[in-house]
DNA sequence: GGAATATAGTTTCAGCTGAAACTGTTTGCA
DNA sequence: TGCAAACAGTTTCAGCTGAAACTATATTCC
């Protein structure tokens, strides 16, 4: 195997080997702010899942076209893949899901055959006016010691990192 | 890749139907915090994920391995997980895949054979060394536009969320 | 009209993922 | 001791995922 110069006088248990890199590169993943969005935006999903997911028998996919729906109806596949930032593909499964389960009503357009036209049920609106409140009052409690002011802030920032993103990807596209 | 499809600031091209829900529940999407932040999040470490993931052949999860072993050496695969926020399944086959690059060293430790002393190697510190200054550049260039005070309010503010999110996480531990 | 192109949505394929089962090792305790 | 429980890490299995190919319809332009 490999024998590396690894010091093996680590404590037992989880405690840290808290080297300084060197002459390496200098990184903390724990203020690096796209990883702390990235764990934090994930849990927070994670803990509104869990309000309806056991309940209800629906996961995130589900939930936001529920939701997407139940606010503005009528929309087609694509509507709803723009509303909730799935992609087509992604949408395509969870409308099939969601029709199995007469959870949604899917139309024809009128003038354009391809598009769909979908509507909740009224089995969906049932989930929808019960899942609506509950994932308000966790928004409201992960709030709760925020003032007025805090969300305002909040608010603002998040909108101005999504121009920051814009301006980052607007300019040099990179492909892959 | 998945980026350009959905912008949830652009109003989708077709008719809306805006509906106000008559008798149901309301909530947009857009302004739920949860998915405000979720899309956001992605977003973003997609575009971080598009800096190094075509160059070197590394997604997110061989990145945060990486990462977080170029600033602490000689982790367990369990301290890996700890300290990325990543389940030790996803933990086990990350660094099966960097073992078999060369880009870490794996030893066993000396008291307890069950657990693993991992390092990169010069391989893995080269990649380390030349995306550190990358990712750092995309996160100044996110938050190019904020003040000094900006900054000081999202950090609290982001510290904030985490704090309501173990309040909200705390008192009803039953269930996953 | 009709070929070329674009769009809505679905299916296929191959890779990724989490939960649970599993192996091997250590610890707790009678 | 010796056996049950705990723990580090891996593998299995079944479901999920995105990219690309595909079907069907609509539009453009000659």
């Amino acid at each position: 195997m490999t024998i590396a110069a690894t010091d093996v006088n680590a404590p037992p248990d989880q405690t840290l080997h808290d080297d300084a890199p060197l002459d390496h590169a200098l990184l903390d993943l724990e203020h690096f702010l796209p990883y702390r969005l990235s764990v934090l935006s994930n849990r927070i999903s994670q803990v509104i899942a869990d309000t309806y997911a056991a309940r209800f028998g629906i996961g995130v996919a589900e939930w936001r076209a529920i939701a997407v729906l139940g606010r503005h109806s009528g929309l087609s596949a694509n509507g709803v893949a723009e509303r909730t930032a799935m992609d087509k593909v992604a949408v395509s499964r969870t409308l099939a899901r969601l029709l199995e389960r007469g959870l949604v009503q899917r139309d024809t357009h009128g003038d354009d055959r391809r598009r769909s036209v979908l509507e909740l049920s009224a089995a969906g609106y049932l989930i929808f006016d019960e899942v609506v409140p509950l994932a308000l009052a966790r928004e409201r409690a992960l709030l709760a010691h925020f003032s007025d002011d805090d969300r305002r802030q909040l608010d603002a920032l998040l909108t101005k990192l999504s121009k920051g993103l814009q301006d980052l990807i607007q300019p040099g596209v990179a492909e892959d």
